[in-house]
DNA sequence: CCAAAAGTGTTTGCTCTACACCCATGG
DNA sequence: CCATGGGTGTAGAGCAAACACTTTTGG
């Protein structure tokens, strides 16, 4: 028998986005509440079906548009969960993605989507998430741990620009430890993935130089991940 | 809207094995023959559709056991390919796995299977691929590489005891460069993760001491991963 | 001139690499 | 005793980590 024929019985298939943001000095991750049975009243990620005639990432990006206005982001394939059971309805395979939008970036939620409330939580205090989201968001943050490891990919949760203070401070609140300075900002700069602009932000003390990120870096990083 | 309803077109879902071994000195890939359209003669990975009732691992397994008649070998998913169009049928995602099986395993093609021509090709020089399987194939490698550097999984592709000097071997194979044997061997045994048996293997010159990889080393390489 | 944050090099330890010879066995 | 592959240690280089003071601005 041919391995490919149509006549099959079909899990459904679904994108679930971690989308993860800066705010308020702590990594969040934007959960939706349920309205229905099963889980009626949980929170669960913002996942939704694929479509026909969409890639999974242009569901992903759908997803991520459809609960937060935004139009893009980092996204990365993360993971693809399909035990049979993960879902009390039926089968249901699930491509988990992850997402970093900037903290500055104009985000919807709280100022109230649709009737599907919204709502950023911090990593670190999640409140119990249905089917198995949790263990997709506790996938996303060893993910993204060791990503700003290995990759300095931890720009793309600012804004366009930025110092190397909120940069190192980034790092700090993602890694939970404190980095030494000048070590930080040497490794930073070696990589030679963000250069200095002509700005300067002007706070208490001595300004700090604004930087930014290369033009090719986020197509660096994304080359420098494992995966596609 | 709900998240998940049930009444949406759904993709076909298959997962895709990229089944490892060595054989013949050299990195080897099994391949089986398309005998229908699209691509009918040309060679694709053994994959399969996903049944109602299995897990993917378990869908990944049943592949590996229709084609080798293997029933367990070490699995990792790889990645999950969906673009429309990647399959000109209709839509099909389709989810990657790759599998290191044993030199010295009792696989069963060559001694053919049904019908479906099934053949092991060096990884280096692989025909025209059906489908995207050759992108899968190549990023499948690219894992295998770097697995290697990074976590001593060699040896899932050795028999259960082997020498050291089969196992360097087996790493320069595969990495196609040569290692220098002492910093080789400090390195695996200082990884912890096999250790001598009481027996040797005679051959030409100096008998060679057997090692077999501890009983959690598997375990260790797992979760050593990256992914779940 | 004081407070606050930005910015900057050097030393030290450690890890990785390069490298050559003796050992045990079979014929 | 010779050929064959197995087995072992050390010195030097490169990289990563630890560490403290000066600079610039605003009030």
């Amino acid at each position: 028998m041919s391995p490919y024929t149509y006549d099959y019985p079909r899990p459904a298939l679904t994108v679930d986005p971690v989308i993860f943001t800066l705010r308020e000095d702590s990594l969040q991750v934007l959960l939706v509440q349920r309205g229905d049975e099963p889980f009626a009243g949980m929170w669960a990620l913002p996942g939704g079906f694929v479509n026909q005639h969409e890639s999974l990432e242009e569901a992903a990006l759908r997803e991520l548009e459809e609960e937060t206005g935004l139009k893009e982001a980092y996204l990365e394939q993360l993971y693809t969960y399909g035990d049979p059971g993960r879902d009390p309805r039926g089968r249901v395979v699930t491509v988990a993605y992850f997402a970093l939008i900037p903290a500055d970036a104009p985000v919807r939620p709280e100022g109230g989507s649709d009737a599907s409330q919204a709502r950023w939580f911090p990593a670190a205090q999640l409140p119990p998430l249905a089917f198995d989201h949790a263990q997709i968001v506790s996938y996303a943050l060893r993910r993204l741990h060791y990503k700003l490891e290995y990759s300095a990919a931890g720009f793309q949760l600012l804004p366009a620009e930025f110092t190397l203070s909120e940069l190192q401070y980034t790092y700090e609140t993602i890694l939970g430890e404190a980095l030494d300075k000048r070590n930080f900002r040497r490794r930073i700069l070696e990589a030679n993935i963000i250069e200095p602009t002509e700005h300067l932000r002007v706070g208490e003390g001595r300004p700090a130089r604004l930087y930014q990120y290369r033009a090719d870096a986020v197509a660096e990083v994304k080359a420098r991940r494992l995966f596609p």
